[in-house]
RNA sequence: GCCCCCAUAGCUCAGGGGAUAGAGCGUCUGCCUCCGGAGCAGAAGGCCGCAGGUUCAAAUCCUGCUGGGGGCACCA
């Protein structure tokens, strides 16, 4: 960090009269400059092991902070076509953009996650008719869609509809795709929440189409608004905006010459819908095959008149592949979300994706993730928290209850360290939100984990043998329920269980 | 050609300018007469891709290279 001015004081006259003024906060036991820009801090015992019983009263509550009140955040984490089920791309992005929401609500943002349907354009005639064909007995139309979910889409259809293939086969079409997009849609919904992901709104594509009492759709309203900002040309028959004006390498076509409006005139429209809606900050979480978007959605916040270092927020998420993943035969040669659920478990899955920042691309080894022991980080955390139920089921049955507190007695280098961690927590989950980084928690949790671990091995809950119950015990039992309720909080922010026995 | 991302231990990867660069796996050595050994303790293993620069201080920021991945449309 650079220095505005010089203070007109030494580096060490700084920091002693630094450590002196910290060595007059309440509960400091002692301070000492430790190295260049280090100074270590001892907090003493009732101070630091107090925390113990204000974790265990908060519950749930512990970690939450205030460091996003007041923000208004639409994320928008899947964009698919419901013309199949969603693949390993689409896994990633849902498992990442769900802790993000998670982690972002826990800092008091107010979040809504959306899921954006592609819902309009050629591909779902090409669904509807690939849906048709299927039910003919005919084989794939050219661009259609193959795979054997479409079969099973076209029998759902025809149970539904017995006369469909007697009908007019425009109306036939019409059918095959509405009813094949409905059942899909549903499909990955029912994928989505299996996986444990939550979407608060389901954003179909075709309403920004849609005619409203006026007879003018939110694409037309858009292109007018980006007209009377100054952004927009014709050319060549064309309806161009200026997007380079805000830093795009090339301008971008709203509306072709034949009058069809391209599909960044429906992004146009729903981000200025979801400006309209009261999002103020608008985060997409997008694959990196579409990393050439980021320009062309900031041009667009631009063009917009918002600002675009701080209303639009573009993450771009690299590729993930797992080793050995089956190519699934159903879903036509795509690995299916489905399919990596029911392998490896909801929460395994969701764990190793959360585990890894977004940027970095990802090769997953599923024989690790299928191991029960530590070898797996989600299994050691999940089982270093059903061991802190454990003991406190044995406390229980031995007598040793929470009548006592008495954070003096917490004194060894294992619990100092516990509860150093423990402390920690609140200020991981506001990092992991401002920066939009869940895989922060998951690496905390796997520290917090490895520490509960070490005191479990030094410090125990229970007495030993013939022992008496003493107050130590009583104390314990208090830390040992705090980690538990960290574990628990720390997980669920990545949306994995925590099983109390394994 | 232009744009984005990546390069850290044998492997998979952490590391928001700051201490002796970390974790797990793999390799080697210990610990089960008592709260779950699904655990713990220890060892070995590094020109942080290369070269410059900024800084009191760089794995981290800047520039250029090398290697790998992804992307360029009046498609969606």
């Amino acid at each position: 960090m650079k220095l505005a001015k010089p203070l007109g004081v030494s580096p060490r006259e700084f920091a002693t009269a630094l450590v002196e003024r910290i060595g007059q906060i309440k509960g400091v036991s002692s301070v000492d400059i430790a190295g260049p820009g280090f100074i270590n801090i001892r907090l003493d015992a009732d101070a630091a092991g107090a925390l113990a019983k204000t974790i265990v009263e908060q519950g749930e509550a512990f970690g939450r902070n205030e460091s996003l009140t007041g923000q208004t955040i639409n994320l928008e984490f899947v964009s698919a076509n419901p013309t199949g089920p969603l693949h390993i791309g689409h896994t990633r992005w849902a498992a990442l953009g769900d802790s993000i929401a998670r982690v972002l609500t826990a800092s008091g943002a107010h979040m809504v996650s959306e899921f954006y349907i592609n819902d309009s354009g050629n591909q779902m005639d090409n669904f509807g008719a690939s849906i048709y064909a299927a039910a003919k007995g005919e084989p794939t139309p050219e661009n259609g869609y193959p795979g054997e979910y479409v079969s099973e889409l076209a029998a759902r259809v025809v149970e539904k509809f017995p006369d469909l293939l007697q009908r007019d086969p425009e109306e036939a079409l019409d059918i095959a795709r509405e009813e094949g997009y409905a059942l899909q849609l549903a499909d990955i919904r029912e994928s989505l929440e299996k996986f444990n992901v939550h979407f608060g709104v389901w954003f179909s594509e075709r309403t920004l189409h849609a005619n409203d009492a006026s007879g003018t759709s939110l694409v037309e309203k858009a292109l007018e608004r980006l007209r009377a900002q100054g952004h927009v040309f014709d050319d060549d028959g064309a309806v161009w905006v200026r997007t380079t004006e805000f830093g795009d390498d090339k301008d971008r076509v709203i509306r072709r010459s034949n009058g069809v409006y391209t599909y960044f005139a429906s992004d146009a429209a729903y981000y200025l819908n979801k400006g309209d809606r009261g999002f103020a900050r608008k985060i997409y979480l997008l694959g990196a095959d579409h990393h050439g978007y980021v320009h062309r959605l900031k041009a667009l916040a631009g063009a917009a008149g918002d600002n675009p270092d701080t209303d639009i927020e573009v993450l771009i998420g690299q590729l993930v592949s797992i080793n050995g993943a089956k190519l699934s035969k159903r879903a036509g040669n795509i690995i299916e979300l489905d399919d990596l659920r029911e392998w490896l478990g909801t929460d395994a899955l969701r764990y190793s994706l959360a585990r890894y920042p977004a940027d970095s691309p990802l090769t997953l080894d599923p024989e690790l993730l299928t191991k029960r022991t530590n070898d797996n980080p989600v299994f050691y955390v999940q089982y270093a928290h059903a061991r802190t139920h454990q003991v406190a089921r044995n406390a229980a049955a031995s007598g040793v209850d929470h009548s006592v507190f008495e954070p003096g007695l917490l004194t060894h280098d294992t619990e100092n360290n516990l509860l150093g961690l423990l402390a920690e927590f609140p200020r991981i989950v506001a990092q992991a939100a401002q920066l939009r980084e869940p895989h922060r928690v998951a690496r905390y949790v796997e520290e917090l984990a490895a520490a509960y671990h070490r005191w479990y091995d030094n410090c125990r809950v229970t007495p030993l043998g013939e022992e008496a119950v003493t107050d130590v015990h009583r104390t314990r039992l208090w830390l040992n329920d705090a980690a538990g309720v960290v574990l628990r909080n720390g997980l669920g922010l990545v949306g994995v269980s925590a099983p109390e026995r394994m």
